[in-house]
DNA sequence: GATTCGTGGGA
DNA sequence: TTCCCAAGAAT
């Protein structure tokens, strides 16, 4: 922790300079958000919450779409708090990070049983509730509420690793990252300050190229004057990512396809897939369909689906057969049969949508 | 502390 | 193509 003594020194020394101009840039810089309120003004609690959710190691672009229509949806904690699961699941497909929108609906839940239906101001009743950690309970408690509180996202982290030159790997150095980020305590506008520092981040103090020339706070980085700045912070290497294989089976009939929910735990949990069979690690893939959830007059379709995800490829050989229109059996279990008209509405993730892909080229 | 958990865009 | 990584949380 000498460091973060050291950096703490140096900020007590400079913290009024640097925060005066980060809240003067961002009068003149911030982005004009869906979740934001007017200059000003505060922000609605839900909408807060609702974008710290999905904001989660997720892009401000990929968000806003999801955004409005989770708001045309359900326009307030009331409306969202009656919805179930399952719909919250279809709205959510697409976005990632699935345990999120679990999460969401059950901490609205949480909210009704525990809250009287209102989103609470103070961090610790916040950091209490399903799916929201220490980040997202302090941006909500800044952002929404004004509390004396300082978010660390990955903006912050990379601003303030930059400021003090923090020559200490992530994730290793987060502990000290935010004891930096709470010696600018107290704050008059924590909101501001917070969503200032992440604005900047995005926009300024970026990851590769930082526009220091363009930086209100240049001449307080420490990065900057050793020419280091864009080479901050630094991380720990990252493992390779493995491949694994599996086979799909899409199953039609009378204008239907076989569907089932996956397990409610775990990777895609509570989505649904075009039935799967085992993801093997170094695995080929097999000659026969044995794996199919029903007997059908199985046939391979041409071609592959390629997906990445976070710590590992996944390559998908699909299987198809048709039955016809009146030989549906009943669905197995956790399966449904669903009107391939009406696939787009389902909460299939993205990956299942790139099998229901080659499954219509292949029809 | 280390892993698990998605997706899409950009260099 | 490949790699990076974006307003992190849960286990």
């Amino acid at each position: 922790m000498a460091g973060a003594k050291a950096g703490a020194e140096t900020a007590s020394g400079d913290s009024g300079r640097i925060v005066a101009a980060l809240l003067a840039w961002y009068a003149q810089h911030r982005r004009d958000l869906p979740w934001r309120a007017p200059p000003g003004a505060r922000a609605d609690p839900y909408r807060v919450w609702l974008s710290e959710i999905m904001l989660q190691q997720t892009t401000v672009a990929a968000v806003i779409p999801y955004f409005h229509r989770f708001l045309d949806r359900w326009p307030d904690l009331g409306a969202f708090a009656a919805a179930p699961r399952e719909e919250v699941l279809k709205e959510w497909a697409g976005l990632g990070y699935y345990a999120r929108a679990r999460n969401l609906h059950a901490c609205a839940g949480a909210l009704v049983a525990r809250h009287g239906g209102e989103i609470p101001r103070q961090e610790s009743q916040l950091r209490a509730l399903p799916g929201i950690g220490p980040y997202t309970a302090a941006a909500i408690a800044a952002i929404a509420f004004d509390a004396q509180a300082v978010p660390v996202d990955g903006n912050i982290e990379r601003v303030l690793a930059r400021l003090f030159a923090l020559q200490a790997p992530l994730p290793a150095a987060k502990r000290e990252i935010a004891a930096l980020a709470r010696a600018f305590l107290p704050l008059s506008r924590p909101g501001d300050f917070a969503q200032g520092l992440m604005d900047l981040g995005a926009a300024v103090c970026t990851p590769k190229s930082p526009d220091c020339a363009r930086c209100p706070l240049a001449r307080h980085c420490r990065a900057r004057e050793l020419s280091i700045a864009g080479d901050l912070p630094r991380r720990a290497p990252r493992k390779a990512r493995p491949t694994r294989r599996a086979c799909a089976f899409w199953l039609e009939c009378g204008g239907s396809v076989l569907l089932r929910q996956r397990e409610d735990q775990g990777l895609l949990g509570a989505m649904m897939e075009v039935p799967t069979g085992a993801w093997v690690e170094d695995g080929g893939f097999a000659d026969h369909p044995r794996e199919a959830p029903l007997k059908a007059p199985w046939r391979r379709v041409e071609g592959l689906v390629r997906h990445t995800f976070t710590h590992f490829h996944l390559e998908i050989r699909l299987w198809r057969a048709d039955l016809p229109p009146g030989a549906r059996p009943g669905p197995p279990m956790r399966c449904r049969w669903v009107p391939v008209e009406e696939l787009a509405g389902e909460a299939l993730p993205s990956v299942m949508r790139k099998l229901a892909a080659l499954a219509a080229r292949s029809g």
